[in-house]
DNA sequence: GTTGAAGCTGACCGAGAGGTCAGTAACCTT
DNA sequence: AAGGTTACTGACCTCTCGGTCAGCTTCAAC
């Protein structure tokens, strides 16, 4: 069979490290165990990113990318119609959604990242910053993030239906829905 | 002026390494940090605690007794009396809660804790372990701990009300609320 | 066939981690 | 006053980590 591309290659390495720094945080996981699972070294992937915390960034950027897109694009949106992609979007990429939300200190002292998560929130706020729309906003944003990561066994068709139900709830959204 | 007590002091060891576990995770926290905030040199924190995961056991101790301890004797009451009393606690303890949210996988392999969280989420549960319920319990209670320490700078009475209000939203409580 | 770049490895290095241990100062107890 | 326990330190050990480097193989270009 014909060898992977190197963007091939690129992008399983970034993946595998974004799911071990989710599962066991940043700085107890190790270059070789990441190298281990994708069957390198951990020469390659030094060779690859140049450091650990640049493995960190490049694993980062394309799902800050996808998720700094995707609320530019929804912008205008109905409320619910934006909620039920943004559901869809967590469901879809749970480890990703998890380490966003879970690891803010992380993220913050690195710095070099294109978006950061409170530019985010805002984005989803809109021309309500109240207090009240920030928790509602926040409860939402982490809860679902945890909660899909939680129930991981759970096929995202099955945790569909009740994760909006409650994000609709949260948000506040539930006459619109009856 | 009398020097502290023995467990003043093992108190706030605790108190400091729990926060800074929380903040910048368990396997990037050092011993050498931990005593330097409390003013004792590495040595000192394992004459103490043994090991750095017994201190983490100790640390650990104290909140999930408490927590455990809420849960039974509040089981009986209406939701949002208990609700209310759960948000309280979260805000009197929010490095605590968010340890306990955002570190699933640590405190597993941890093992030598008297009670998993596992065992709290289904305490709140109650009689009804379905799918929807579950997420409306895990949405609440992952959501209440990250928006809290997400808002730290909010004091908690300020932030006692909308919490309330929006985490009524997500238990479906609205209807009693009005 | 030669050349040179790309991909990757394994040996190595220095730093920093948790943990051990002998020793010391302060404090009871008798 | 003496003895013993408690609290704590600093030197040291060992291990593991991220990172560097020389060198090996593969392969496309010419």
């Amino acid at each position: 069979m014909p060898r992977p591309s190197r963007e091939q290659v690129l992008a399983e390495i970034r993946g595998t490290a974004l799911r071990l720094f989710v599962d066991q945080g940043f700085a107890a996981t190790t270059l070789a165990q990441i190298g281990a699972e994708v069957g390198y070294s951990k020469s390659a992937m030094l060779y690859h990113f140049g450091s650990k915390d640049a493995l960190l960034v490049a694993a980062l950027d394309e799902p800050l990318r996808r998720l700094s897109e995707f609320l530019t694009a929804t912008a205008g949106r109905p409320a619910l119609e934006r909620l039920e992609a943004f559901v869809d979007l967590v469901l879809a990429h749970r480890h990703e959604a998890l380490l966003l939300v879970s690891q803010g200190p992380l993220l913050k002292q690195l710095g070099t990242l294109g978006t950061s998560p409170d530019d985010l929130l805002a984005s989803y706020l809109g021309d309500d910053p109240s207090l009240a729309r920030q928790v509602s906003v926040l409860m939402t944003f982490t809860g679902l993030a945890e909660t899909a990561a939680a129930l991981a066994e759970v096929p995202a068709a099955e945790l569909r239906t009740p994760l909006l139900a409650v994000a609709a709830r949260t948000l506040d959204l539930v006459t619109t829905l009856r």
